[in-house]
RNA sequence: AGGGGCGUCGUCAAGUGGUAAGACACUGGAUUUUGAUUCCAGCAUUCGUAGGUUCGAAUCCUGCCGCCCCUGCCA
């Protein structure tokens, strides 16, 4: 099973940083997310990356809050991420971090800038800020504050710092160019005013720096050898550049930029998936529809089976969407050896075996799992009175239905043989009851005579199973690309959810996650689920080749 | 006076001048007490397009075409 690791731009410009023995020949990668969100499955692309590099280069992979927004963010979400990325199986080790740890760092930072004449404060409001921006194809203008003296600059951002200015009132900016094509570019603002009380650093700041400042030189701080983010934030590379050259920093990071992930028939904005949360579209970050790590793992997903996705999809710089089912592919993969065979029917109907003697019970053994036998057996109980799939007996059958039919006979899992006599129909007609006979020579569900049987299919016994909820999913939004005709929400998906009570052998394994046979694997639910009222989540349906015709 | 990126199979994606990997999906077929799993086979004469350089081009050059991102005191 061991795989090649496979090559990637970014391992390229690795590898030949590595050679040049940049950075002592070290690689410290970070992961850095805002904590105004829960963890979605993109970001576990960028987890996988980061940490992975780390790991293949020998170095390590911090984890950093990017937290100079206290307006957006809250501690439940630092714990959160937190919980998320060491269930994926990732390790930060000590290497956990924040940005606002470095805030009276990048305060100094702003005033070297200050002081090489390369910062000033600006009193535009920002209305007129966006006006002297310019536009896409045409300059900005200076500002009218852009050539204050060094000391008058110092002076108010000291000010700015003692809350003597209110919101909105000035800015630090980078005196840079305001006519470069690059918008990025045209003296953009580093700190800003904002009276806000922030999760860590409490009420002791009142002005907090901007992302283009602050993430390169936090980068900067930990000696990050290579800052990956998204190709959002290509054209901002140049100023990253251009802070970590013009201040005096410990590290000299580089940018890289690779595509974010894009999964059909979901949506993977944090705004998009805090607006399902809030306005109840979902139960939570963590509804097992959501593409949120904390949602896969209530929906029955694997670490190791995100892990081996986040290897498959690559990493590239074309945006491309990757189809969901590449995702299910992992998930049965793993689940399909560790998950043990166990019987429920969802759908049922009953069927009686009137040749089979009332009140008489037996004992099957069911194995666990057909490749594994060691992870052994249970016994499943039968009686004359069953319940198949209603899915499983068609009256009228169609070509190659090797299900139960009327004369037509099909085997039992584990038990015997039985051949349909006749059906039960109540006033309106509806199938009640299923009525068969079966072959006592076929215990054990085989024959000595060898007949061949073509289908096999799944029961409980009617006295011997006990009833559980069971939870349906399917997408989320019922078409490849949400909102791409109009918005999102009306694309979503009424079935996502489907509740059914089911019937489910008495006697189950001990194990979060289980094969139901014929029908899907599944897995209890972590939240809502009670040894009094077991609830199950389907996290993903058998393929399956059989195609009416 | 616009700038920055990206175009290789239905979907991802290797390929770095020597004659198109792999995965998913799909289609056949074998085995099967799960129409599952497993196994085997098929699936781009061509790399957005038009020229050029070369013995040889997905890879180099030029021109077109298409798509994405950038005018938050968000990240």
């Amino acid at each position: 099973m061991e795989e090649q690791t496979r090559s990637n731009f970014i391992k390229d410009f690795i590898n030949i940083d590595i050679k040049e023995n940049k950075n002592g020949g070290k690689i410290v990668t970070r992961f850095p997310p805002e904590p105004n969100g829960y963890l979605h499955i993109g970001h576990a692309k960028s987890i996988a990356l980061n940490f992975g590099l780390a790991k293949e280069f020998n170095g390590v992979c911090h984890l950093r809050m990017d937290d100079t927004n206290p307006s957006k963010e809250d501690v439940e979400y630092i714990e959160s991420i937190q919980e998320d990325i060491k269930w994926l199986g990732f390790d930060w080790g000590t290497n956990f971090f924040f940005a606002s740890d470095y805030f009276e760092t990048l305060y100094g930072y702003a005033i070297e800038l200050i002081k090489a004449g390369k910062a000033y404060v600006c009193d535009l409001s920002p209305e007129e800020m966006r006006l002297y921006r310019g536009t896409l194809v045409e300059a900005g203008k200076e500002s009218p504050y852009r050539n204050r003296t060094v000391e008058e600059n110092l002076d108010l951002f000291q000010k700015m710092k003692n809350g003597e200015f209110p919101n909105g009132t000035r800015v630090l900016r980078a005196k840079i160019d305001m006519s470069s094509p690059n918008l990025n570019l045209r003296d953009p603002i580093i700190y800003r005013i904002q009276h806000t009380h922030h999760h860590r650093t409490g009420d002791s700041w009142c002005i907090y720096p901007m992302y283009d400042f602050a993430h390169p030189l936090s980068d900067a701080i930990e000696k990050i050898t290579h800052s990956i983010c998204t190709l959002e934030f290509e054209d901002h590379r140049p100023l990253y550049d251009w802070f970590v050259n013009n201040i005096e920093t410990p590290g000299d990071p580089r940018q890289i930029e690779f595509a974010r992930l894009n999964l059909n028939y979901t949506v993977m904005s944090k705004r998009k998936l805090l607006e399902l949360v809030q306005k109840k579209y979902v139960v939570g970050w963590d509804d097992p529809r959501m593409p949120t790590i904390s949602g896969l793992r209530r929906r029955g997903y694997t670490p190791e089976a995100i892990r081996n996705f986040c290897d498959a999809i690559g990493v590239a710089k074309s945006n491309s969407t990757v189809d969901v089912a590449l995702l299910e592919h992992f998930v049965r993969e793993d689940l399909n050896t560790k998950a043990p065979r166990v019987m429920a029917v969802l759908n049922p109907i009953k069927v009686v075996i009137d040749n089979y003697p009332e009140n008489q019970v037996e004992y099957f053994e069911g194995e666990y799992h057909p490749d594994f036998p060691e992870i052994g057996s249970r016994e499943v109980a039968f009686s004359k009175e069953i319940f198949i799939e209603r899915e499983d007996f068609e009256e009228n059958p169609p070509k190659k239905y090797f299900r139960l039919a009327p004369g037509q006979e099909v085997r039992l899992k584990y038990a015997y043989y039985i051949t349909c006599t006749h059906v039960v129909k109540n006033d309106t007609g509806e199938i009640i009851e299923v009525h068969c006979s079966y072959d006592p020579e076929s215990k054990g569900a085989k024959t000595a005579d060898g007949r061949k049987v073509k289908g096999t299919i799944h029961w409980v016994s009617a006295s011997h199973s006990k009833n559980v909820e069971v939870r349906l999913y399917e997408h989320l939004f019922t078409c490849p690309n949400p909102g791409e005709e109009r918005d999102y929400k009306d694309d979503l998906n009424p079935t996502s959810l489907t509740t059914i009570s089911a019937k489910i052998e008495e006697n189950l394994a001990n194990s979060t996650h289980f094969q139901f046979l014929r029908n899907g694997y599944f897995c209890i639910d972590s939240k809502d689920s009670t040894s009094e009222k077991p609830i199950f989540n389907r996290v993903v349906s058998l393929k399956s080749s059989y195609k009416p015709e």
